[in-house]
RNA sequence: GGCCAGGUAGCUCAGUCGGUAGAGCAGAGGACUGAAAAUCCUCGUGUCGGCAGUUCGAUUCUGCCCCUGGCCA
């Protein structure tokens, strides 16, 4: 099948840069910028998720930007369905699609591409919890090893998540998670186009840290406690919701039920945000065909990027893409 | 100045009836197929404030000193 074109994709940890990025591509090639971030789809979290401004998004639309009510939930088989959607949408107008985000399920989902498994339903999920209420999970998991060992395998006892969707599964179809497996195409076959991914990052984790915490205090100055304040003052949002799990959100939510001091807010919101960035990073680890460019130059950076996606506009011959491409 | 309570892991603390110590948090590494910014797994040597004494052996007991907090002057 021929190739219709170049997809890019554009990822590193929190606080990377990523977004900037994707601006100065945009500025300078016909793109279609796609935002891969759980948090991003809600409307009404827009400081704490470093969403971009209401004038930045004028000028460089993002698809998938305030399509939830934070009351609804957002999966990554919706991900994986909209991206796909809008990827076709930027081919078809002659576009470059850039995805651009770190929600690395979701980046992962939509370049591997998922399985067709039926999503949960709320009455199939309460019962599975109803039974680990009563059993223990421990005690479903050695269930799950009898019906689907192979799921059960890759599957700690002590994780309800993901025990949880196994044995939803198990209920909602009657066959094995894992009898599901090995049908997904990758978004290259699926769009018949070359994928590029790109990882932004920093030479040292410390400037990580130093970049969360430096927008982190640009957050509390713009706002960022009131727009909790103005969530909670929903009566129908709780933070069991997934929307208000959100690093950030979840922790100023508690704070403000345990009355903490600003600090200790600070200090709790950091943190979980050093936790994300590291979880960030081993999804990252583990994906050694990305293109790995520093942070530090940005300008650099982007020459880069638009050499190895944009090969077409800036003139480079095929033999010189794949060269490119190599390292 | 006197009295009291403390000084143990980056932080908050537990503990050792004398045999050189362990939790939570932080931090690091890992897993990941419809909640993923989620969920979960693994990782703990630190002059036990300093110096001396008693002892086979002191972080633990004793003395002195230093520091912190509180009370009394």
């Amino acid at each position: 099948m021929a190739q219709t074109g170049s997809l890019l994709v554009i990822t590193g940890v929190t606080a990377t840069g990523k977004t900037d990025l994707a601006f100065q591509l945009a500025d300078r090639f016909p793109a279609h910028l796609i935002s891969v971030d759980s948090a991003m789809v809600y409307r009404g979290m827009d400081i704490g998720t470093a969403k971009p401004s209401v004038t930045e998004l004028l000028r460089h639309p993002h698809a998938l930007v305030d399509i939830r009510d934070p009351i609804e939930s957002y999966t990554v088989a919706d991900f994986v369905n909209d991206a796909d959607r809008e990827v076709a949408w930027a081919f078809a107008n002659g576009r470059v699609p850039i995805l651009v985000g770190g929600t690395m399920m979701y980046l992962r989902a939509f370049r591997d591409g998922l399985d067709d498994i039926p999503a949960s339903t709320p009455s199939v999920r309460a019962l599975v919890a109803q039974r680990a209420a009563l059993v223990g999970w421990p005690a479903l998991h050695a269930e799950l090893m009898d019906s689907d060992p192979v799921a059960a395998a890759g599957i700690h006892r002590n994780n309800p998540q993901r025990l949880a969707r196994a044995l939803e599964v198990l209920l909602l179809t009657g066959r094995p998670l894992s009898s599901f497996w090995g049908t997904a195409k990758s978004a290259a076959e699926r769009h018949a186009c070359r994928v590029t991914e790109v990882w932004l990052d920093w030479p040292e984790r410390q400037t990580v840290h130093d970049r969360i915490a430096q927008r982190l205090d640009h957050m509390f100055a713009a706002g960022f406690i009131d727009e909790v304040v103005r969530l909670r003052a929903r009566e129908d949002l709780h933070v069991g919701l997934p929307a208000l799990r959100a690093v950030g959100y979840r922790q100023v939510w508690n704070s403000l039920d345990k009355k903490h001091t600003a600090e200790q807010m600070r200090e709790d919101v950091l943190a979980a945000t050093r936790g994300l960035a590291r979880r960030q990073y081993t999804w990252l680890r583990a994906w050694k065909q990305l293109h790995r460019l520093s942070a530090a130059d940005p300008a650099a950076a982007a020459e880069r990027v638009a050499r190895l996606a944009f090969h077409d506009t800036s003139g480079h011959s095929a033999a010189e893409i794949a060269g490119l491409a190599e390292d």
